[in-house]
DNA sequence: CTTCCACGGGAACACTGGGGTG
DNA sequence: CACCCCAGTGTTCCCGTGGAAG
């Protein structure tokens, strides 16, 4: 009898290391973006001068290695003050993460050993902490802010204050770095945030399918073990990639997958076909991992819209149909049903996370309303949504089927 | 030109969970 | 301990607005 082990072992004869696929992986080598790289050493260099260097602000979409690009000139940077002396360190804050201003300060205040809770105090008093920690001694620091259009867009007080914090500071001085995927979020900005923020900008355009096809061979090579990977694969992985933002995560995750799917049904190479499949799972992983996580309300929004397509028989709804059959799911459920506004903000929120698609069409005599419809196929959403425990009893809503022809 | 409707921005409010203070 | 302060979140309330049918 054969171990249940044995087949699993030995047929991991196609990915030599799988660990430089990862979307966290950061490479030695940045294929296209020497432009960028060079621009922002350049800003930097300040900092090893003493000067303070000027503020950038990174722009582009997601995938184009503006995170990684960063974290590589960043560590290059440390490596080099640490040979010159120069006291100059980068901190980076994903403002996901840390996206209020309280947060910010609050994580700035600990990074400097200052004792401050992450909740509770006013924030003008985590702002001192921080400062004083941060003035303590002479130096340089470079803040980076990864997605600051998250925390721009809960008020600009945050980045005022850190923009202008330099003048309030005597021996310390600070340099920020914002990356941004939203070209106009600087728009919500007060103007002089705007223009100190933006001293320097570096933008990141999106790749096309023969730089992608250059990034994903520079890591094949030491992905994959040599010859298993069929002559077209990388090319279709970054056709297909291509064809939606240029985006090198996904292209990444295309190879990895389609690796994953070879590996696991005993292939020796990898196939187009396996690239296909692995597109496919790709998205449909997106869809029900997006579903899933939906706050309940939002649930339920899209269960209305989903119940509306099985009962009626057609695609498009307006706003008030939406509306009318959220409050007959909640009845349904028990539940007090919150008002049109806010459901129009659950709407405009599965449209941007691509679940639905509404358009807003003006009906002239008769007012106006969104045109709503399900983007998504229905045998993807379904499953997930009756998975939540307190969507059961939308399974007994009767849908009255009328067959139109 | 009017008229109608929901859209969507913004203010106001309620509530939560943590802090400090007397 | 009771009490008030504060940031943050989710919601409701109010209201100006767009734009084609009538």
């Amino acid at each position: 009898m054969e171990n249940l082990f044995e087949d699993l072992i030995n047929d991991g004869r196609i990915f030599a290391n799988k660990e430089v696929l990862r979307p966290t992986y950061i490479p030695e080598r940045f294929p296209h973006r020497w432009e960028q790289i060079k621009a922002l050493a350049d800003v930097l260099s300040a900092a090893l001068k003493g000067e303070t260097p000027s503020n950038i602000l990174i722009f582009g979409k997601t995938g184009t290695g503006k995170t990684s690009t960063v974290k590589y000139v960043s560590k290059e940077l440390e490596a080099m003050a640490q040979k010159t002396g120069a006291k100059c360190s980068i901190l980076y804050i994903n403002s996901e993460v840390f996206d209020t201003q309280y947060r910010v300060f609050a994580y700035l205040a600990r990074v400097f050993n200052k004792r401050v809770p992450m909740i509770g105090w006013p924030t003008d008093m985590v702002y001192s902490e921080f400062k004083t920690g941060l003035d303590a001694e002479e130096r340089c620091v470079i803040i980076t802010l990864d997605e600051v259009d998250k925390l721009a867009s809960k008020g600009d007080e945050a980045l005022y204050n850190l923009s202008r914090i330099n003048s309030e500071l005597e021996n310390a001085r600070v340099s920020l770095i914002g990356i941004s995927n939203d070209l106009t979020f600087t728009d919500l900005l007060d103007p002089r945030v705007k223009s100190s923020l933006g001293e320097e900008e570096i933008i990141f355009p999106p790749y096309n399918a023969e730089q992608l096809k250059d990034i994903l061979y520079a890591r094949a090579g030491t992905a994959f073990y040599a010859d298993v990977l069929e002559y077209a694969v990388i090319p279709l992985c970054a056709a297909l990639a291509a064809s939606e933002h240029g985006d090198a995560r996904r292209a990444l995750d295309l190879l990895r997958l389609s690796g994953e799917i070879a590996e696991r049904s005993g292939a020796r190479t990898v196939t187009e076909e396996h690239v296909r499949q692995a597109s496919e799972k790709l998205e449909m992983n997106r869809v029900t991992e997006v579903v899933k996580t939906l706050p309940l309300q939002s649930k339920i929004v899209l269960s209305s819209v989903y119940l509306l397509c099985k009962e009626r028989n057609k695609r498009r709804f307006s706003s008030g149909e939406v509306y009318n059959m959220y409050h007959r799911v909640c009845n349904q459920l028990d539940m007090d049903p919150l008002t049109q506004r806010r459901v129009t903000d659950f709407v405009s929120e599965l449209d941007i996370l691509g679940l639905i698609n509404a358009v807003i069409v003006s009906k002239g005599r008769y007012g106006r309303t969104k045109e709503i419809s399900l983007s998504v196929p229905e045998e993807c959403v379904q499953p997930v949504l009756q998975e939540d425990y307190k969507l059961k009893a939308i399974a007994s809503i009767r849908v009255g089927k009328q067959t139109t022809f």
